[in-house]
DNA sequence: CCAAAAGTGTTCCCTCTACACCCATGC
DNA sequence: GCATGGGTGTAGAGGGAACACTTTTGG
């Protein structure tokens, strides 16, 4: 499950299916595990085949076996969700045979999907969402530099709700991993935002420590 | 990963191999996945063969799939952690051909594991940990009725640290799921403490919250 | 009467929440 | 000058943490 953030709005990669059984239907990528290689390692190399991507965070959220998923025979599903920034436009291929095209779509809308995806695609979420409030996985979907408006919406897309400007200001700068760049956003029609970024060194000293975004 | 709880020691259930590799060894209870079974029915299953209960609370928490975790090729291992209460002396039969015997051991004195079990054993006690403080699973390892500090104890075995006797007593009555039973604690050689009773419906009600014991 | 655990309140501090207005910029 | 989002402070409430003594019971 591959989320991706474009700067507005939260996406989820989605394949359209080229075999039967599904055939035409939305579903969520994936692919057989290879022989040799591990399952994290299996999970990046898939994600990878879709997007020409590396070194992106991805986690295993749920096992999925029930003998009647599939309608011919058990297949046993471990799903990752990963986290991406959407940089303009990454052309996507439609990669294997059993796709014909992979598509980036607004999880506000997504369309009825192939065996039961819709249900792992709940799972993953709900994993995302808790997991989001402890630790830093939204920066995974942001660009280097980015403004705390951006953060913000990150949060929210997620979360699902709306979250109050001052206090989630005053929460994010008060544990000290956001770095203020002393720079300004650009090319927008109204005041620029301060950039920051994200301070990788100062959170893992943070570490081990419960906290709560 | 079998839980199990008598009262004063966190346990967890061990079989000494019969088999190569890593005879004699002592290893986490695990077997095979049935044609027609899901995960959970699987899980359940061999939860039943190994101690003869059912209706055990039980939760999928990580998949372990690296290819060289066991020597004689890739074998994927979807690990469950089971919670139960100790009743005096259950009879653990040593089952299957692969074990010589089974063996509640304390958490505390674990032995060299088998495998990769040792990692699977942290995951798992990882995973215990953060869901003991939001969601009511340390009910599961007590007996119908029990004492508070009976509960305290479950929490301290498991976060592995102690907690202010007052303020534990404080949160938990505050959360309204236990019900006190006006009836005392038998057999003790002190002041007799307070029974209470787990009620379910208070707790279905308040469900969605995020709570925090 | 001694040992062992049960049971009980208050204070302080910190964090969460709610809330509204002025500022800078581009067009 | 207007539209758009950027940026800022405070007061009140609630929850978490620290802390010690009296009570009950059995032996």
């Amino acid at each position: 499950m591959i989320f991706g953030f474009d700067g507005g709005e939260l996406k989820i990669l989605l394949i359209e299916r080229n075999e039967e059984p599904f055939k035409d239907w939305w579903a969520l990528p994936g692919n057989l595990v290879r022989a040799n290689e591990s399952l994290d390692q299996s999970a990046s190399r898939i994600l990878n085949e879709l997007t020409g991507l590396g070194d992106i965070y991805m986690e295993q959220y749920y096992t999925f076996g029930d003998p009647d998923r599939h309608p011919q025979g058990r297949v046993v599903s471990i799903a990752y969700y990963a986290l991406l920034r959407l940089g303009g436009d990454k052309a996507l291929k439609p990669i294997s045979t059993y796709a014909k095209q992979a598509h980036w779509v607004n999880v506000k809308d997504l369309p009825k999907l192939a065996f039961d995806h819709q249900q792992i695609f709940d799972k993953g979420l709900e994993k995302i969402k808790r997991r989001i409030k402890h630790q830093p996985i939204a920066f995974e979907l942001l660009p280097e530099k980015f403004t705390l408006t951006q953060l913000q919406n990150v949060y929210e897309l997620i979360l699902g709700k709306k979250l109050d400007k001052r206090n989630f200001r005053k929460k994010m700068l008060s544990f000290g991993v956001l770095r203020d760049l002393d720079e300004k956003q650009k090319g927008v029609s109204f005041r620029a935002a301060t950039l920051y970024r994200f301070d990788k060194r100062k959170y893992a000293k943070l570490f081990g420590k419960e906290i709560s975004f």
